[in-house]
DNA sequence: AAAGGCCCCAACCGCAATTCC
DNA sequence: TGGAATTGCGGTTGGGGCCTT
């Protein structure tokens, strides 16, 4: 299996992040969005590798990303999930929103794992003592309700403009991409034209930083805007 | 106070899956 | 349709901080 042609340069940066690395990544993509993991690093001013940024957002950066202890409802959760999906960290981080995989997968090996082995232990003991059999979690498990964890709740950034002379469109599509609540940078489909490229521009920072503006010219200058093809 | 061991967690690596051209 | 590019996932590692002796 071939390594991605864009992340062959050996001079990438590797490490921790720096302060102002998070900085950089963090502005980059609140005023760009995510376009592109693999080439986005070069126009954020990162020597940095896409898969690298997209660890970095997924895990820190990204709105809503919880931080700090897990609670004990949180740990619960997690127990639960494993028993029934395994080490489907993905899945798991699913049902506990602002939580990364990787951070779930760290809790697991370092504070749950031992517990539900001890756990284990003892209740093979009990079983041992007491020659009946034991209720595996996995037999007490319930379906974890999740129906509002993995969908879309709507859009932070984006919302339709009232403003109907900015474009010289006369139907105001709603813009299909945008940042959910979940802080996932989603994009419904291919931007089109110049003019919805500029539109989508428009609508989406006046929201997002109410100080940033930007011209028609700004946009087309723009690596980002150049990179799509225009 | 210093040295060694242990623990935790951020980040890397390799691979599979998916998307794009 | 096939290969290249990109994304996502899970296992693993390395270094820093804490604890013990």
């Amino acid at each position: 299996m071939r390594s991605p042609s864009c992340e062959k340069k050996a001079c990438l940066k590797k490490g921790p992040w720096s302060h102002e690395e998070d900085e950089l990544l963090k502005s980059y993509i609140s005023k760009y969005g995510i376009w592109n993991w693999c080439h986005m690093p070069k126009f954020a001013g990162l020597s940095r590798s896409g898969k690298s940024c997209r660890l970095r957002w997924m895990n820190y950066l990204k709105p809503n990303v919880k931080r700090g202890n897990f609670s004990q409802e949180e740990e619960e959760i997690i127990i639960q999930s494993h028993s029934l999906l395994g080490n489907k960290w993905a899945a798991i981080a699913s049902k506990l929103p602002g939580r990364s995989d990787n951070e779930i997968k760290n809790y697991w090996h370092t504070h749950l794992k031992k517990r539900t082995t001890h756990n284990l232990a003892c209740q093979t003991n009990d079983k041992n003592e007491i020659n009946g059999s034991v209720t595996s979690e996995i037999s007490e498990v319930q379906e974890i309700e999740d129906d509002n964890v993995n969908g879309h709740f709507g859009l932070l950034f984006v919302q339709n403009s009232e403003d109907t002379s900015s474009s010289s469109s006369s139907t105001s599509s709603p813009i299909d991409s945008g940042f959910d609540f979940n802080g996932d940078y989603y994009n419904l489909g291919s931007p089109g034209t110049v003019e919805d490229i500029q539109s989508f521009w428009q609508q989406l920072f006046p929201l997002e930083n109410s100080e940033l503006e930007i011209s028609h010219q700004d946009i087309s200058s723009d690596p980002v805007f150049q990179y799509l093809k225009f």
